[in-house]
DNA sequence: CTGTTAGCGCCTTCAA
DNA sequence: TTGAAGGCGCTAACAG
């Protein structure tokens, strides 16, 4: 009685195929690959035995013939960070397409272990990999003399001949102002997180040359601290005590977000009437249950995980790297805290 | 020049080692893997020039002499869901630990998808599977058929002779109620998500139970709807409107608490001075940014993955089932929305 | 159309 | 202590 765990007779062989249809060990492959030098006939005995003993072709010795194994590697720094889970979807959604599987390694923010997980990965013979960081700072490079093609995602390598896509932080910023202005703000301030934190740095640089180019001021410096609610409801106090004549407020996050509309509402501002608040990241958690709904700025992750895997696919198949840092695209997604219901 | 994609000479073999090294290949294969019939000075010599040639042995032949991978399928239904990442932690890191690779595929929600994959993982001849769900409901089976030993994590299996693990809701609804009375509450509502979650109705036992052995009845009836903060804002509304002497509040999720207590400020009740609220979940963003900070069951799921990929292991090894829903125990999390601070 | 042969890269007897 | 030979499961030339 078969078990389900380690059930009795090992799996069936081509050569078992072969012997119950009758034919050669040759014949039953081209039969099972849908070669066209064999007779209808033989070809469906062939099926047919195949699906008797429930078949399937290993992987393994086909890779070990083709030098292709039809596996990637993703090798990210921290799996617990919410940015690379999207990321991820999108790189195995578009490797799934492509008939290609993925290992998944978290390094768990250890050099150490990130050493081991890439020497494991290159005994496997993946076909390339994808290294997924957890902020947009640049990393360290795994190096060059990789005999596979590597794409470094959201943490760009610190070494421009690698590949590298992360997210246009700058554009963000600048998005995010446009949007105010659009609304028709005119003092806008600015908080934001931690600033060591690239991302941080970019954002805020856009943000200015969105109000460089429509000649105004920031209203107030950039407050820069963490990527907390708490920080943003403490910034919040703080700006509107010095400032109570704000009419927008770019946060650096939608947690940030949520703090200062939370504080807003605590000193009887409305939103969006006397104070606009847009957000960043889009987590939708946050910017849905928002009272009102966050408008925020969306980097796109998903999109930025296939673009990812698009180029281990090129570079695999034509080997032509386009190397640098390319920064993708973010959007922008209005609801109701920059603009009011009607 | 050894440019960095598909870098020139392909990657050196036992072959070339042995013959650098000049020795037979069986030799070298002894030097390589410490086998101890073999000469210390040859060995040497064999080590050195593997590592001239940085020689890394080739996982598929190995695999495909010994019969075993040392991979393992994760086959989660939905990598959106928040749930499934801890778990999904939990696993690599358990395997990671035994020098398993994981295999990450996700169905999306989509049965022929899930085939799809399951069969793939077959012919890839992966030594375990498990299978990840986005709720505690019971999913369909794989099937018995299966050539190799498979265990359902927080999702379970409909069929009790596999084998699953999942998070103790009864037992977590208890633990909050035993809390809030522990604290001295007395009138208790409980306020939670879609009632078809399983999740909802476990978690809603537990507190009823715990209830009835105090000799207390719940304050209201249990108030089901859907797992957001917008829900929690409105039912805390009803509820206060209804019963204003309510004391304690079991909310089935941190999502629906931050709603609560949102309502809670905004009524003029001071929490937990007047009202003790209790989350589900323990997700950390939500909790620690709370005012006050959130009071929350944990359901260790971090834990659970690694209690799934054991079982792998010991299925892999010893082929000892031990089929059924295993309930896993979950843990008590206290912060300031029950406790005063002093 | 079908079968025979030679590997893919490695490990493991078994002789020498 | 070393090496030659067989085979893991499969595919890709070749002959028949």
């Amino acid at each position: 009685m078969a078990r389900s765990g380690t059930g009795g007779s090992k799996a069936a062989t081509l050569n078992d195929v072969a012997r119950m249809a009758g034919v050669s060990l040759a014949t039953a492959s081209k039969a099972i690959n849908g070669r066209d030098q064999v007779a209808p006939a033989t070809r469906q005995r062939v099926i047919e035995a195949a699906e008797q003993l429930s078949f399937t072709p290993n992987s393994l010795a086909r890779s070990l013939i083709a030098g292709r194994t039809g596996t990637v590697g993703l090798l990210t720094s921290d799996l617990e960070g919410r940015f690379v889970i999207p990321i991820l979807m999108g790189a195995e959604d578009a490797f799934g397409a492509g008939q290609i599987n993925v290992f998944l390694c978290d390094a768990r923010g250890d050099t150490i272990r990130e050493q081991h997980h890439l020497k494991a990965l290159l005994n496997r013979r993946v076909d390339g990999i994808i290294v997924v960081g957890r902020q947009t700072d640049p990393r360290p490079s795994l190096g060059q003399g990789l005999p596979v093609p590597v794409v470094y995602a959201y943490a760009p390598s610190d070494d421009p001949s690698d590949v590298s896509v992360t997210p246009d932080n700058v554009a963000g910023g600048r998005l995010a102002v446009e949007h105010l202005l659009s609304t028709g703000r005119r003092r806008i301030a600015h908080i934001t997180g931690d600033p060591e934190y690239a991302a941080a740095q970019d954002r805020t640089i856009g943000v200015r040359a969105a109000l460089a180019e429509a000649g105004l001021d920031l209203v107030g410096d950039v407050m820069m601290s963490s990527w907390s609610e708490h920080w943003g409801r403490a910034a919040a106090g703080m700006l509107l005590d010095q400032h109570p004549d704000v009419d927008g407020i770019v946060a650096g996050s939608d947690q940030i977000a949520r703090g200062v509309i939370d504080t807003l509402r605590d000193l009887g501002k409305r939103v969006p009437e006397d104070v606009a608040v847009i957000g960043y990241d889009n987590w939708e958690v946050l910017a849905l249950n928002s009272r009102p709904e966050l408008t925020s700025i969306d980097a796109n992750l998903q999109q930025l995980g296939r673009t990812a895997a698009m180029r281990i696919f090129d570079a695999i198949d034509d080997g032509e790297p386009d190397p640098g840092v390319h920064h993708l695209p973010v959007r922008l997604v209005i609801r109701g805290s920059t603009i009011e219901r009607r």
